[in-house]
RNA sequence: CGGGGUGUGGCGCAGUUGGUAGCGCGCAGCGUUCGGGACGCUGAGGUCAUCGGUUCAAGUCCGGUCACCCCGACCA
């Protein structure tokens, strides 16, 4: 008996049963370089859904795909000051190329907007010229201390888009658009409800005028950033001098935004929904949604299956039947339930019989009875049932665990227990937001963007505070 | 980069006071099975992370290096 298949429970090690949950699931596996990850079939189709999904949005609002170098010479990188040192500490370098040390070192690039911008330099000469709208799907190198799956990896991929604007309301248009794209995704494609706002000067990007933030929150009450959207204002024109002639003929710097969605959302995806017998895919980004398993290995229960899944492929379900000889009924339904498939369907005697097939639903464990002539219209119809389940049961839990702490007593026990996201008033210096992250380790989350001015006072200084800001423990 | 831990067939591990490597799972073949992780038989697979030292003899003792995991500071 193969006991020692078991996952851990993720009630009590969570971070053993992410580990184990990724690696058995067949999601990916670790490369053999220090931090790198490989992104198996698996765990690959899941991005290449969420490709799908957000590419024909980006695509909808008029911005092109492209593709810009990996390596950026040093120099390049240099040019905004705030970018250069908020990235020098994860920077991989090249410094030899064909055996001879290089003149100028080659950074792999961490993001990509000092290479696009040297471009859209060139690229952009005139009001007409604008705006610039692009798109890339790549992977950038961030050397980071310590790895994760999925969650922190020295390598990952993502979308950056980046636009360049006339005018400063367009790009702020731009920001907001891209910030509300990714929220849709979270909600009704991964089943991520979070929160949306604006990071504090503190925790803003490295170059940026101000960045919009999407932030979940995982298990153990910690929160993870989703993605991200800048409004770059006009600092890498400058740096840049991507400037454009107005309609008056004038010469005026470029208003830009860049935005990002990255493979880190899996690992958000797995742990928020994940349970201890394994994953729980949400139908849309299940490459797999229905899985047909066969009691037995019979010619006659096999016809079956391959009609069953015509029929099911035919109303545009991915599907497909396990058609493994040597491993049994139980060992597959563990394996599949690990590998989080939102549906499966048994066939055996009993079923063909009756002409009813016995379909088990992986959010809830519940296996109902389904006539073979209502699969077509029913599956469907499940499957939504369970995207729309996976996603109230994450949103109780938001809910749940966001508290208000009235005084930085609350705010400590609070963060000292359960964790989760804290309302609390901050007067917006940034020392006491240092403060409040060495003494509690929360940091500033967000501003979230439908918070209302209020008179209050600051939980840290007691100076008079304008806003609740949403605090939590980051990944 | 600081603290802790681990490196022995694909995976998980055992290996006594040093004597020349074993178990479980998995894998391959055959057979019996088949409604919630089946069983039998046969078989393949290891220069014990690496470098150096001690010794007649090192998986085991000593020293260095490397890698990975966990916990912290940094990050999408």
């Amino acid at each position: 008996m193969a006991f020692d298949n078991k996952l851990p429970q993720k009630s009590t090690g969570l971070s053993d049963w992410y580990n184990k949950a990724v690696l058995r699931a067949e999601l990916a596996d670790y490369g053999p370089a220090k931090g790198t990850m490989i992104f198996r079939p698996y765990g690959y189709g899941v991005w290449e859904l969420v490709q799908q999904e957000l590419d024909a949005k980006i695509r909808a609002r008029g911005v092109e795909n492209a593709y810009f170098p990996l390596l950026i010479p040093e120099s390049l990188l240099n040019k905004e000051k705030d970018h250069v040192e908020g990235f020098a500490p994860e920077l991989a370098v090249v410094t030899i190329g064909g055996g001879e040390q290089l003149e100028e070192k080659l950074a792999v690039r961490p993001t990509s907007e000092t290479i696009m911008y040297e471009a859209y330099a060139r690229w952009i000469q005139s009001w007409r010229d604008l705006p610039v709208m692009i798109n890339q799907w790549n992977n950038v190198v961030r050397w980071e201390k310590r790895t994760y799956l999925f969650l922190r990896t020295s390598e990952f991929l993502w979308q950056e888009g980046h636009t360049a604007h006339a005018e400063h309301k367009e790009a702020v248009d731009v920001q907001s658009w891209a910030m509300k794209t990714y929220e849709a995704l979270y909600r009704q494609v991964f089943a991520l409800p979070g929160y949306v706002g604006k990071k504090s000067e503190a925790e803003k990007f490295a170059g940026a005028r101000q960045s919009l933030t999407y932030e979940t929150l995982m298990p153990e009450g910690k929160a993870l950033q989703s993605s991200t959207s800048h409004d770059l204002g006009q600092n890498f024109a400058k740096a840049f001098d991507i400037k454009y002639q107005d309609r008056g003929g004038k010469m005026q710097h470029v208003w830009q935004t860049s935005w990002g969605l990255s493979t880190r959302s899996l690992g958000g995806l797995i742990m928020a929904h994940g349970d201890d017998k394994g994953l729980r895919l949400p139908p849309k980004l299940a490459p797999i949604q229905v899985i047909i398993v066969p009691v037995k290995m019979e010619a006659a229960l096999l016809d079956y299956c391959d009609r069953l899944e015509a029929v099911l492929r035919q109303v545009g379900c991915r599907v497909r039947v396990d058609t493994r000889e040597d491993e049994r009924l139980g060992f597959k339904i563990n394996k599949w339930e690990l590998k989080g498939v939102p549906l499966r369907i048994e066939i055996g005697q009993q079923e063909m019989e009756s002409d009813k097939v016995t379909v088990a639903r992986r959010d809830t464990g519940e296996k109902l009875p389904v006539l073979r002539s209502d699969v077509a219209l029913a599956v469907p119809k499940l499957l939504d049932e369970i995207q729309a389940h996976l996603y109230h049961q994450a949103e109780q839990f938001l809910r749940e665990n966001t508290h208000e702490a009235v005084d930085y007593h609350e705010f400590k026990r609070i963060m000292a227990g359960q964790k989760g996201f804290l309302r609390a008033f901050w007067c917006e210096d940034s020392v006491c937001e240092a403060k409040i992250k060495e003494e509690t380790t929360a940091t500033t989350r967000c501003l979230p963007l439908d918070s209302k001015p209020e008179k209050g006072v600051c939980v840290y200084c007691g100076k008079s505070a304008g806003h609740r800001w949403l605090f939590a423990q980051a990944y």
